[in-house]
Order: structure tokens, then C-alpha cells, then sequence
DNA sequence: TGTTTCCGATAC
DNA sequence: TATCGGAAACAA
């Protein structure tokens, strides 16, 4: 009797190894075959992994179930899979499951089902039933809803003449599927220097080549056009391009752009489309039937079948980190993607982060510069209120100097907007007599008072009460305060102070949703609004032509935290929000309210020198031995014993070939630490015995096993060093 | 003694 | 991650 044949199954639970199943007889499985394999009690959908099965004792071996009718699972996809789980410490099955998402809920396809006129008259007439039988009279078939909604008549009429045989229930087609993007459209007219960038990335996407290209233009330069363009070649080739944005960003205009540049809306996958869309999507890109993609974080794992471009938009945008499950950057997984494919990779910005910048001036990265439009003074000119000195009166948050900029600019006719990245209407409440704060009972956030909504809500969790009338803890009536002001204080105090304005406010939770924003967003782009209160929502997409004076109301917003990229966060914002006043032929003017106006982030935006800040912020961040400046920046070893901790720091500098640098922390310094590195700083074992580490670092720490009493180890990566 | 809850080991 | 089983905690 031959030896039962067995594969090695990767399964998306979170086991860091494929596991052995045996093939039955007459199955035939390569790698990348989707499969359904026993797991435990269950039944689990599974990839074929590359490797040689591990022998595993013959009683315990089972067999796979059967194999799943889907396009196999590309090769470079699986190899991201295990590059992914070996940088960022994860379980491979946990990385995997990120990948198989909208395969599970991939079911057959529904049959739906409509309604026909049959030409039978029923017996007796009415005046509905006229109407839905001549709107039905064409013989073409239509959903229920949809028919009683066009002939004006409740569906129980219909209901009436299906039984009464004057319409017939039939299988209705599948949609057909929508046109696909037109790259042979003529695009739209580009300025010499748009035109410049995108032929230079239209021979990058020919090329067929790996390259990371840092598309670098300020607000209003034309970055989507151009990249559009690079789409375009991607599209003339046959193949498939990925365009990411922050989830956020994606927006009905956002994705208009792209339907005017190719006359179809690209495929679009985030975390709010269904199911049913997510398997359609997921589908047509691995049969390669959908050519373009517009996608938040997520649709990074997407399974490409021959993919020519991805391009990352905002690149600087801290919503492409994952924090939670498998944590990553997926700017720089875009980067390793792009390299596993073969296919260039285009970060866009206005206000690149630091490391792109760093990469691009060492080479690593090529950079094409998009200047303004609008020639040399493009940026508006800033300047700081500062507030110890000249702040508002108590129970104000509007500088007189503010208040009168706002004065001139709707004397002038033209808008005003305030930005203040905080919504609802006070970041906290507490009581007068007793000094009780609001708290989230899940979270230990303060709660947001939205008065509006007439409610307290955590942002952190959701969480969300009524506004209370007494003190929760003293019972005394009447005596909670708000501190602080969120957008929806400022509108009102912009409304008192200018009656006669029409003030509006952007914040992601207007009442209303999607629509009223939309809605309101084309009122302000109309000019019939005078005064904007917004949140960091007003930096997405939307130019305000009669937008003149932008006024940062708490300019200082990020700089308390204790977060190293304060600064470049600070930065980032404030030029992206004040790049937005200026009409096509002058520049717009900024005020910047702060407690801090020696800070570097407020004075080089007062400067305008963006070179100048970015180099005092590389230094800092090469002191600190953060990304991209140390490979490994920081091992922390920490427990008890200094001196074993110290050993075994030096140890594993040794052991570990690719570390620049290594610093051994005490326990005390330790957290500090790991609150550093935020995103790529990992705790790795907890016990010495527990030291199961993927990849390179376990052969670090094979030549240097932790010493007694070292228990934690803890590192910064900068993945640019692995590719 | 039966029942619930928690936690760690395990999955082929 | 989801599940299982053993140990401990609890009620009677």
C-alpha cells in the first residue's frame, strides 16, 4: 500500500504553523488550493502552504475535507502572508485570516426573484392595480419594491394580482456586472509639471518593476490626477491597480474623481461594505475580472492576480496603522507587497512622514516634487495668536485677533473656517461642587458632551448616556459643568458673535450620516455658508473655492500627548488644514491659536519652512532611535537582575546581524519605552521559557538565549532593512 | 455531590 | 482564534 500523500494547511486561527492533513485518494491539491479541513470538533477553511509535511505520529493524522471551488491563493501572497507574520510577530493563521476575508461569506449567489406582467387581466380593476399593470405592461421584469415604488401603489397590490395571475413571479438576471474602468478616455488636461510626474510614473508602471516612488505635491497641486494616470498605464496593460486611502478619505467625490478620469467607479473595499460586496470584490480581483481598486488598510491582503501599481495616498496618515490583532503599518506593507509582486509603489502626500522622507533623501526611495498650481505663494500666510498673551475673555475660546480676521474675511464676502479636532460640544464634564469627573464606565475616557444629541459618549468605545442633572457622585442638582470647547461650542459661540453669519459644522457624527454631510459639503463649496466649524474632516477631498481665513482654534491639540510624532502629527494637520484657505489667485491667511508658540511645529508653519522643521524633527528622531533610523532601535530587556539584564542585552547585539544598535533598559525605563515605539515595539516573551520567536529572531536569541532574570525583550524594527 | 467558572493547553 | 477538559470555587 503507497504512503498516504500530505500537504502542510494553513488554517486563519491563530497557530503560527500550517498543519500536516492528508490527501484522500483520488484528490488532487497544490499549493495556494483552498480547502476545508477538520480542526478539532469543526471544520475550518484552509490554504495548501508551501513546505515539506512534518511527520506527525500516522493515528493522528486527518484528512482534508474537500477542496474549495475559489481562484487559488497567488503565490506572492502567500509569501506575504508568512513576510507579515515574521515582521510584525504575529501567528501566521492570524495574518492569513486577514487575507481570507470576504472568501468565508462567499456563498452561491442567491437567485432573486421579480415580477412579471403575464397580459392577464384580473378580474376586478382598480385604480392602483391600473397604474402598477402599466408601468408592468412593458414585460420587462422588476424586483416588488421596485415596481410598487415606480407605479406608486403599496406591494399588497402587487400581492393581489400575483394571485389573481395578471403577474407572474419569475427568476430575475443577475445584475450585469458594471462597466469596468475605460482607460483609453482622454484624461483630463494636466499643468507641465503634472504632466512631467505622470509620464514618469507611467514608464515606472511599464517598466514592471519593484520601486517606490514618493509623489510629493502640496494641497491643490494635482496629486490624484497624476497618479490617476499611472492607474491608466496599469489599466492599458490589462492589469490591475490598487489605490489606498485612509478609510476616512473615501468619500462619494473621492471616488467620483477617479469615475470621471475612466467613466466607471472602481471597485471599492473598507470596512462598512457588506458582505456580499466584499465576496464580489474579493472574487473579481482574483480572477482578475476587476481592474481597480479603491480601498482603505484592509485591501492590502487582497488577492491580486496580476497586480501593476499600488499607490498610497496620504501616506502620512496615521489611520493605515493597525493597532489591534496583527499590528501594521500598511504604508509600509504596501512597500513589501509591491515587492513580492514585482509592481511599483507610489506614496502620495502633501506633508510626507518623516520616514518616507528620510528613505526618499537616502536613496531609497524616488521622489517626484509637484509644486502649486498656483505659483510660488500657494501657502497662506500663518500666524500665531498666542494665548497667555492675547487669548479670549473667560468662557471665550475665540481670540479677539481671530474674531477680527473672521470680521474682515466676511466683509470681503468670503469664508471662514475654524478648525478644532474635537467633536461634540466639551472634551469633559465635572461637577462644580464635588469635582467629579464624567467617565466611561468601560474605558476610563472622559465622556463627550454632545449636546445636540443631549448626551454623554465615550469616542474611545461608543459608549453613550444621557446627559446627567445632578452629580453622579454627590447628588448635588445643577452642578455639572463643561470645560473645554468641541465644534459644536465653537459654532455657537461663532454664531453669537457673528449673528448675521451662516455657520455650519463638518464633524464625522452630524446627525444625518453620509447624505447630510454630502449635503453640506456642497452648500459650503456653493458659498452659501459663511462660517465653517470643522474637524480634521474638512483636510479630506472638497475644495472651498471662497475659503480665505482658516482660524485653528486649539492649534496645540496633539502636542500634550506624550507621543514622539507629536510634533510632525501637529505639523501635518495644521499645514493641511491652513493650505486650505486661498482662492486660485491669491493665498489665503492662517491664525494659529496657541499656549505655545516657541514650539517648532507652530514657528516653522509661521516660517513656512517645512525643510527646516523636517530636519530639526530627523534629529530627534535619530536620537531617539526611532524608524527609519534604527533597525533594531531598542531591545529592553527587563526583570530583576541588572546585571543579567545588561548580559543579555549585549548578548543578543551580538548574536543579531542586522542590529545597528541595541539599548538595555532597566524595568523602570522599559515602559517608557514601549510606549515609544507604539506601533512596531513588541513585547516578545514574557518568560524566558516562553521565547518562541519567528524567523531571524529566533536564531538572534538561539546564539543569545535570555538570561535568568532578563524576561522581557522588546524591539523596533524598520522594515526597509528586510526587504 | 452536582454545578458553574476560570484558565491553560491544544489543534495535524 | 475556538474549543475542550481539568481544577477550583461554590451551593446545598
Amino acid at each position: 500500500m503507497p504512503a498516504a500523500r500530505a500537504v502542510q494547511v494553513l488554517l486563519p486561527v491563530a497557530l503560527d504553523r500550517a498543519l500536516t492533513y492528508a490527501v484522500p485518494e483520488g484528490m488532487v491539491v497544490e499549493p495556494g488550493d483552498v480547502v476545508v479541513a477538520p480542526l478539532g470538533s469543526r471544520s475550518s477553511i484552509g490554504v495548501v502552504w508551501d513546505g515539506a509535511p512534518e511527520a506527525v505520529e500516522g493515528a493522528r493524522l486527518k484528512a482534508i475535507e474537500a477542496v474549495v471551488a475559489a481562484a487559488p491563493f497567488p503565490d506572492a501572497m502567500r509569501r506575504f502572508v508568512d513576510w507579515i507574520a515574521d515582521y510584525t510577530l504575529s501567528p501566521k493563521g492570524q495574518v492569513l485570516r486577514m487575507a481570507l476575508r470576504g472568501l468565508a461569506e462567499e456563498g452561491e449567489a442567491k437567485p432573486k426573484f421579480g415580477l412579471r406582467a403575464t397580459g392577464a387581466r384580473p378580474a376586478r380593476m382598480t385604480p392602483a392595480r391600473e397604474r402598477a399593470l402599466a408601468v408592468a405592461a412593458d414585460g420587462t421584469a422588476r424586483a416588488k419594491p421596485r415596481l410598487a415604488e415606480a407605479a406608486g401603489v403599496s406591494p399588497s397590490v402587487l400581492d393581489g394580482l400575483v394571485a389573481e395571475g395578471a403577474l407572474e413571479i419569475v427568476e430575475l438576471e443577475p445584475p450585469a456586472p458594471p462597466p469596468g474602468p475605460d482607460p483609453s478616455r482622454p484624461g483630463p488636461t494636466l499643468t507641465p509639471h503634472q504632466q512631467h510626474a505622470a509620464e514618469a510614473l507611467r514608464r515606472t508602471v511599464a517598466d514592471r518593476a519593484f520601486r517606490v516612488v514618493l509623489l510629493d505635491g502640496v494641497t491643490g497641486s494635482g496629486k490624484t490626477e497624476v497618479y490617476c494616470e499611472a492607474a491608466a498605464e496599469a489599466l492599458r496593460q490589462g492589469r490591475q491597480a490598487l489605490v489606498m486611502a485612509p478609510e476616512i478619505a473615501l468619500t462619494v467625490p473621492f471616488l467620483d474623481r477617479f469615475a470621471r478620469r475612466f467613466g466607471a467607479r472602481p471597485a471599492v473595499w473598507h470596512a462598512s461594505v457588506g458582505e456580499s460586496g466584499r465576496a464580489a470584490v474579493r472574487r473579481g480581483v482574483a480572477d482578475g475580472s476587476i481592474k481597480a481598486v479603491v480601498a482603505a488598510r484592509s485591501g492590502l491582503f487582497l488577492p491580486f492576480r496580476d497586480l501593476a501599481l499600488i499607490v498610497v495616498d496620504e501616506e502620512h496618515d496615521g489611520a493605515y496603522k493597525q493597532e489591534d490583532g496583527v499590528a501594521y503599518n500598511a504604508r509600509d506593507m504596501a512597500v513589501v507587497r509591491g515587492r513580492l509582486e514585482g509592481a511599483p509603489v507610489v506614496l502620495a502626500s502633501a506633508t510626507p512622514s518623516l520616514e518616507t522622507r528620510i528613505n526618499a533623501d537616502r536613496g531609497r526611495y524616488a521622489r517626484l516634487v509637484l509644486p502649486s498650481r498656483f505659483g510660488e505663494r500657494a501657502m497662506p500666510e500663518i500666524a500665531a495668536v498666542d494665548m497667555r498673551r492675547e487669548g479670549p475673555p473667560r468662557g471665550q475660546w475665540l481670540a479677539p485677533r481671530l474674531v477680527s480676521a473672521v470680521t474682515e474675511t466676511l466683509a470681503a464676502g468670503e469664508q471662514a473656517l475654524l478648525f478644532l479636532n474635537r467633536r461634540g460640544y466639551a472634551p469633559l464634564t465635572l461637577c462644580r461642587r464635588c469635582g467629579h469627573r464624567m467617565k466611561c464606565p468601560n474605558c476610563s475616557a472622559w465622556l463627550v458632551e454632545h449636546r445636540f444629541r443631549a448626551s454623554l459618549v465615550c469616542h474611545h468605545c461608543g459608549h453613550s448616556g444621557p446627559s446627567p442633572r445632578a452629580c453622579p457622585s454627590c447628588a448635588a442638582e445643577d452642578s455639572m459643568v463643561a470645560l473645554g470647547p468641541g465644534v459644536e461650542r465653537i459654532r455657537d459661540e461663532a454664531a453669537e458673535r457673528f449673528p448675521e453669519a451662516r455657520v455650519s459644522i463638518l464633524s464625522s457624527d452630524l446627525i444625518g450620516g453620509g447624505e447630510r454631510l454630502a449635503a453640506e459639503l456642497d452648500a459650503i463649496e456653493r458659498g452659501e455658508v459663511d462660517i465653517v466649524v470643522g474637524t480634521q474632516m474638512v483636510t479630506k477631498g472638497h475644495h472651498f473655492p471662497k475659503l480665505t481665513f482658516v482660524g485653528a482654534v486649539d492649534a496645540d491639540f496633539a502636542l500634550g500627548a506624550a507621543d514622539p510624532r507629536a510634533g510632525e502629527r501637529t505639523f501635518q494637520t495644521l499645514q493641511q488644514v491652513t493650505g486650505r484657505a486661498g482662492r486660485g489667485d491669491r493665498p489665503g491667511r492662517a491664525l494659529l491659536q496657541t499656549f505655545d508658540p516657541d514650539h517648532p511645529a507652530i514657528r516653522a508653519l509661521v516660517a513656512g519652512d517645512r525643510e527646516g522643521f523636517y530636519a530639526v524633527e530627523a534629529k530627534a528622531r535619530e536620537a531617539a532611535l526611532m524608524p527609519p533610523f534604527g533597525r533594531l532601535a531598542a531591545v529592553i530587556v527587563s526583570g530583576p537582575d541588572r546585571a543579567a539584564v545588561e548580559a543579555h542585552g549585549r548578548a543578543l547585539a551580538r548574536a543579531a546581524p542586522k542590529v545597528e544598535q541595541v539599548r538595555v533598559l532597566g524595568p523602570a525605563e522599559a515602559p517608557l519605552a514601549m510606549v515609544r515605539g507604539r506601533h512596531r515595539m513588541r513585547l516578545l516573551a514574557q518568560s524566558p521559557r516562553a521565547v518562541d520567536l519567528p524567523g531571524y529572531m529566533r536564531d538572534w536569541l538561539a546564539a543569545a538565549p535570555p538570561a535568568r532574570g532578563a524576561l522581557r525583550v522588546a524591539v523596533d524594527i524598520d522594515p526597509q532593512s528586510f526587504l
